[in-house]
RNA sequence: GGGCGUUUAGCUCAGUUGGCUAGAGCAUCUCCCUUACAAGGAGAGGGUCGGGGGUUCGAGUCCCUCAACGCCCA
C-alpha cells in the first residue's frame, strides 16, 4: 500500500520534513542509552557575529552525513550546536551597535538601557557600562543572529539535536571554563607571570602564539654605526628598526663569526644616544643577514627576548602599550645630547620615531648612506592591522609543552593517537606541537568573555599580591571578579590597601571553546550524560585551526580527564572559486547559502558539498547543484515509477537471473558505502551509490518495466517487482544521509516513519537467492547487447521504440548464457523480434549485430 | 629554510594490495517530443596520466629525481 503523488515535487519539502523531523523528535539523542551504543560528535560552534557563508555549509554536511548514517546504523547520535560568541569580533559589533564601552571599574547596574539600539551618530562617545551589563548586551544581539543562524542550519537539514543548544558565553559554558581553569591552577598545570609578552598596540592586548601570522611587509635597512670604547673605529650594524636604538642593550653576532670573534666581550656606545653595550656572542644571530652583526633591544622582535634571557641582558624598554615611545629615558642614557634625542621622540608612534630618528642619524653621520628598502616577514595578531609590538606584563598562562619536553611528547602521542581523516593532517598536529616556543597565554585584556576566576589581596601598602590568588569555590561559579567578592572580605574592601582586588582580564576565546566537549556533555553539571559521551567519537574541523582549537581541547583533556577528547578527528578543505581563488567577501565572489537553497534545493546543495572526498579543496560549483537537483527529481520519478507496478512480497527471493544479479550487485554496492561511511568518506558511499542508481534507472528498469508489468505472466512480474521494491528500499536509504528531503519524501510515499531511523540495509536482505554467478559477468553481456541495440537505432536516427526485426550475438559461452537467460527482457526493451547466437571463445565482450525492421509508413 | 599536499579529457574529479583497451559528471556535438522522468532519454568525439630516470612479465599506481601550484610552520 503506497500513496504516491501525481505529479512528484521538490517544491517545498524541506519545511514539511523539518517540522515532521521536530514533531518526531527524529534527531533527539537518547539520554538513557549506553556509551557504546552513543556515537558523539564535538560540533565546532560558529561565530556568530559573522555571517555563514558556503563553508560552513560545506564543512557542516561533511558532518551531517556521517551523524546520519551512525543513526540508521542505529547509534544514538550527540549532536549539539553551540554559537561562539565569546569573544572580540562580538565585543566591536556590540559597541558599534549600542554606543557603549566596556568599563570593569564601573558597578553594575540593573536593566540598563544602552543609549542606542542600532546605528550610533558618529559622533557618539561610548558610554562606559559594566562587564555583566556589556556581557547581557552581547548576548542581546547575539541572540538575534543565532536565530539565523539556526534557520539556516535547519534549512540545510542539519541533524542537529537543538535541545543540546550551547553558547560559548552562556552560564554553563563560564562555569565549564572557570571551573577548568581553575582545575589547572590547583594543579599548577596555570600560572601568570610577569614577562615580555606579544602585544597588539590596537587591541591593547596580549596575544598567544597561536593568533600570529607573518606578513610580508616592505621595510628598510638602516646602517648604524657603533663606536668602540677602544678607539678602533665603528660597529656596522643594519637594523630595520631604527627607532628602538635607544633600547639597545647589546651587540650579538654569530660566536664563530671570524669578524667578530676579538670583538666579543668588548663594548660599544650606541650612535645619538651614547650608552655603553657589550658586544656578546649568541647561535642564533645570521652572519649572513645585513652586516653580521645585530643590536639587541629590549624588546624588537622575539629573538630579543631569546637574547635577553639567555644571555642576562638588562631590560630598556622605551614602546609603550599604546605603541608609543613612552615619556621615561631609560636611565642608562645620561648625556644630555642624548637625553634631548630621546625627548624628540617621546610620544611618536614607532612608524613616526623611526623617521624622526633617520633624519637624527643622518644629521650626525652615523648612519652611513640613505635607508634600503626590503621586504620582511613582520608578526602581526592574525585580526589586527599593525605589527606586534613586545611590552612586558602580567599574564595566566596554561602549560602546553612549549617550554617541557615530558608534556609536549605526551601531547604528541595524543595526536598520534588519533584517527586523522585525512590521515596526512596528523603532521600539521605534530609539526605544529614540535615548534612550540612558550606556554599558552590565556589572559587577554578585553571585557567580552569569561573572566579570570580569581581575585588577589591588597598588602597594606596597596601592592597586589599575586603569588597568592583568591579562588572561588567551584560550587560558586561562575563569578566574575570584578562584582563578586572573595570569601573572608566585603565589598567595601575592594581596591583599598589590606583589601582585594578581581583579576582584571578575560580569558581567550580558546580557552572556552578548547572545553566544547565538556560544555556540550554537562561535565560535572549532569555526571550521567557526561558518562554516556566522553570521550567522544569525532571532531570535525577547519584544519586552519589544528594549531588552536584541536590542539588546545586536546590540552584540556589531557590534563583533566588524562585521555583525548575524542578518537576521530576530521579535517575539511576549503571552498574554491571556479577560479580555484579562496572564496571570500572582498573578491565579491560569496554566494549566499539560502538563495542556492531557493534556486536548488537543500539536497542539491548537500550534494555538491558531499561530492568532496574528505579534507579536499573544492571549487564551488553550481553545476553540481544541478546535477544534484536533477538526481533528486529522478529519485522521485524512479520511486512513483517503481511504486506504480504495484506491490508484492519482499521477503520471497526474487527467481530470474536479472533480477538476482541486480541485487547481488546492488548488496556489493552496500557494502562498499558502508566501509566508506565508517571511514568518514562520505564522497565514496555517495559516488558508489549514485552510479548504480543511474545504472539501476537506465539499464535494470528498462529491461524488466514490461515484465513488471506482468505483460508475460505472475511469476515474472513478482521476481521484477519483488526486486525492483527491495532495490529501491536500500537505494532510499543509501541516499538518506547525503539527500535527506528528498529521500524522506519517497520513502513516505510507502513506509512508516522516518527513513533516517530505518535499519541502514544489509547486504543478506538483498541477495538472498544462492545466485552463483558475479554480477558483472552476468549483467555486463547483456547491457551490452541492450547498448549495441540502442547504439544502432541512435546511428540510424530513428526512435528508440523502432522495431529491431533480428539480432546477431557473438560471444563467449558464459555470455551467450547470461544474454539467453534475460533475453526476453532484451527483446521487450529494445523491440527485437528474433535473435540468434555464435559462440567465438576469443571474443571478451560480445559482437552485436543489429537489423532495423523496415520503418512502417 | 623545514613539513605536508596537489598535478589524470576543455572544466571538476574518481581510479583501493601494481593487472586486460585509463573512467565519471559537466561542457561540446548528433539523434529521439519513447505514457516514470524534456528540469528527460539514447549515443559520439575528446587524454603521451606534470617532465625525466628506475624496479617489474606488466606502472596512472611502487622507488629516485626535477618542475609548477597550494597550504602549514620558521
Amino acid at each position: 500500500m503506497s500513496t504516491v503523488p501525481e505529479k512528484p515535487s521538490l517544491i517545498d519539502i524541506e519545511p514539511k520534513w523539518m517540522a515532521m523531523w521536530d514533531q518526531w523528535g527524529t534527531n533527539t539523542f537518547d539520554r538513557t542509552i549506553s556509551r557504546a551504543e552513543v556515537f558523539a560528535i564535538d560540533t565546532p560552534p560558529p561565530t556568530v557575529s559573522g555571517s555563514l557563508h558556503m563553508g560552513h555549509v560545506f564543512s557542516y554536511t561533511h558532518t551531517d552525513t556521517i551523524a546520519r548514517y551512525w543513526r540508521m546504523r542505529g547509534k544514538s547520535v550527540f549532536y549539539p550546536m553551540g554559537w561562539d560568541d565569546n569573544g572580540l569580533p562580538t565585543e566591536r559589533r556590540v559597541q558599534n551597535y549600542f554606543g557603549v564601552s566596556c568599563d570593569p571599574s564601573v558597578p553594575y547596574q540593573k536593566d540598563l538601557v544602552p543609549p542606542f539600539r542600532g546605528d550610533p551618530p558618529k559622533d557618539h562617545k561610548p558610554i562606559p557600562v559594566s562587564r555583566p551589563n556589556f556581557i547581557e548586551l552581547c548576548e542581546e544581539l547575539t541572540a538575534e543572529d543565532e536565530k539565523v543562524f539556526e534557520d539556516l542550519f535547519r534549512r540545510l537539514g542539519l541533524s542537529v539535536d537543538w535541545t543540546l543548544l550551547y553558547a560559548t558565553i552562556d552560564e554553563r559554558s563560564r562555569r565549564a571554563s572557570q571551573r577548568a581553569f581553575l582545575r589547572n591552577l590547583s594543579r599548577n598545570e596555570a600560572y601568570t607571570q610577569e614577562a615580555p609578552t606579544l602585544w597588539d598596540v590596537d587591541f591593547k592586548t596580549a596575544v598567544a602564539q597561536a593568533e600570529l601570522e607573518d606578513r610580508e611587509r616592505p621595510g628598510a635597512y638602516h646602517t648604524l654605526a657603533f663606536h668602540r670604547t677602544d678607539g678602533n673605529g665603528d660597529i656596522l650594524i643594519d637594523t630595520t628598526r631604527p627607532e628602538l636604538l635607544g633600547a639597545c642593550v647589546a651587540l650579538i653576532a654569530h660566536p664563530e663569526d671570524e669578524r667578530y670573534i676579538p670583538l666579543f666581550g668588548s663594548t660599544v656606545r650606541t650612535p645619538l644616544f651614547n650608552v655603553e653595550v657589550p658586544v656578546l656572542a649568541h647561535a642564533l644571530a645570521q652572519p649572513d643577514k645585513g652586516t653580521g652583526i645585530a643590536m639587541c633591544c629590549t624588546f624588537g622582535d622575539l629573538t630579543d627576548v631569546i637574547w635577553w634571557r639567555e644571555l642576562q641582558l638588562p631590560t630598556r624598554a622605551i614602546i609603550g602599550r599604546d605603541g608609543r615611545i613612552i615619556a621615561d629615558a631609560p636611565a642608562e642614557i645620561t648625556d644630555e645630547a642624548g637625553r634631548a634625542h630621546y625627548a624628540s621622540l617621546v610620544g611618536k608612534s614607532a612608524k613616526q620615531a623611526q623617521t624622526a630618528i633617520a633624519e637624527l642619524l643622518s644629521q650626525s653621520g652615523e648612519m652611513i648612506g640613505e635607508p634600503r628598502p626590503i621586504s620582511h616577514p613582520v608578526k602581526f595578531y592574525e585580526k589586527g592591522d599593525r605589527p606586534l609590538e613586545i611590552v612586558t606584563s602580567r599574564q595566566w598562562y596554561i602549560r602546553n609543552g612549549g617550554r617541557d619536553h615530558a608534556l609536549r611528547d605526551e601531547l604528541l602521542q595524543r595526536g598520534d593517537g588519533l584517527t586523522w581523516h585525512p590521515d596526512h593532517m596528523r603532521h600539521r598536529y605534530s609539526n605544529w606541537v614540535e615548534g612550540l616556543n612558550g606556554d599558552w597565554l590565556v589572559s587577554r585584556q578585553r571585557y567580552f568573555g569569561v573572566p579570570v576566576p580569581v581575585w588577589y589581596p591588597l598588602t597594606t601598602t596597596g601592592d597586589v599580591d599575586y603569588d597568592n590568588p583568591l579562588v572561588p569555590e567551584e560550587s560558586q561559579l561562575p563569578i566574575d571578579p570584578s562584582t563578586d567578592v572573595p570569601a573572608g572580605y566585603t565589598a567595601a574592601q575592594r581596591d583599598i590597601p589590606g583589601g582585594f582586588t578581581g583579576d582584571p582580564d578575560v580569558m581567550d576565546t580558546w580557552a572556552t571553546s578548547s572545553l566544547t566537549p565538556q560544555i556540550s556533555a554537562q561535565w560535572e553539571d549532569n555526571p550521567d550524560m557526561f558518562g554516556r559521551v566522553f570521550p567522544f567519537d569525532l571532531r570535525p574541523q577547519g584544519h586552519d585551526i589544528i594549531r588552536t582549537w584541536l590542539f588546545s581541547t586536546m590540552v584540556r583533556s589531557h590534563f583533566e580527564h588524562g585521555c583525548a577528547p575524542w578518537s576521530n578527528a576530521a579535517l575539511s578543505g576549503w571552498i574554491l572559486d571556479p577560479d580555484r581563488k579562496k572564496m571570500s567577501k572582498s573578491k565579491g565572489n560569496v554566494v549566499t547559502p539560502i538563495d542556492l537553497f531557493e534556486s536548488y534545493g537543500s539536497d542539491a546543495v548537500r550534494y555538491w558539498a558531499a561530492g568532496a572526498r574528505p579534507g579536499i579543496d573544492t571549487a564551488f560549483s553550481e553545476d553540481q547543484m544541478k546535477v544534484g537537483r536533477k538526481l533528486a527529481t529522478k529519485l522521485l520519478n524512479a520511486s512513483k515509477f517503481v511504486l506504480g507496478f504495484g506491490d508484492a512480497d519482499i521477503t520471497i527471493a526474487p527467481t530470474h537471473a536479472v533480477d538476482q544479479a541486480m541485487l547481488q550487485r546492488l548488496a556489493d554496492v552496500v557494502d562498499e558505502a558502508t566501509k566508506a561511511f565508517e571511514s568518514y568518506d562520505y564522497a565514496r558511499a555517495l559516488e558508489r551509490t549514485e552510479s548504480f542508481f543511474w545504472w539501476f534507472c537506465d539499464d535494470y528498469v528498462e529491461l524488466v518495466k514490461t515484465r513488471a508489468y506482468a505483460t508475460h505472466g505472475e511469476e515474472g512480474a513478482l521476481s521484477a517487482r519483488v526486486a525492483l521494491r527491495r532495490a529501491l528500499s536500500a537505494l532510499h536509504c543509501l541516499f538518506a544521509p547525503i539527500l535527506p528531503f528528498v529521500t524522506e519524501e519517497v520513502w513516505s510515499w510507502w513506509q512508516e516513519g522516518s527513513v533516517h531511523r530505518a535499519p541502514w540495509p544489509q547486504r543478506n536482505e538483498l541477495h538472498d537467492t544462492g545466485f552463483a554467478v558475479h554480477p558483472d559477468s552476468f549483467l555486463d553481456p547483456v547491457c551490452v547487447t541492450l547498448g549495441e541495440i540502442r547504439r544502432a537505432k541512435t546511428e540510424a536516427k530513428v526512435s528508440q521504440r523502432a522495431v529491431v526485426s533480428n539480432v546477431v550475438v557473438t560471444g563467449s559461452e558464459g555470455a551467450i548464457s547470461s544474454i539467453t537467460d534475460a533475453w526476453a527482457d532484451i527483446a521487450d526493451a529494445g523491440s527485437v523480434q528474433t535473435w540468434s547466437s555464435q559462440i567465438d571463445e576469443s571474443r571478451t565482450e560480445p559482437a552485436v549485430q543489429v537489423t532495423l525492421a523496415p520503418a512502417e509508413q
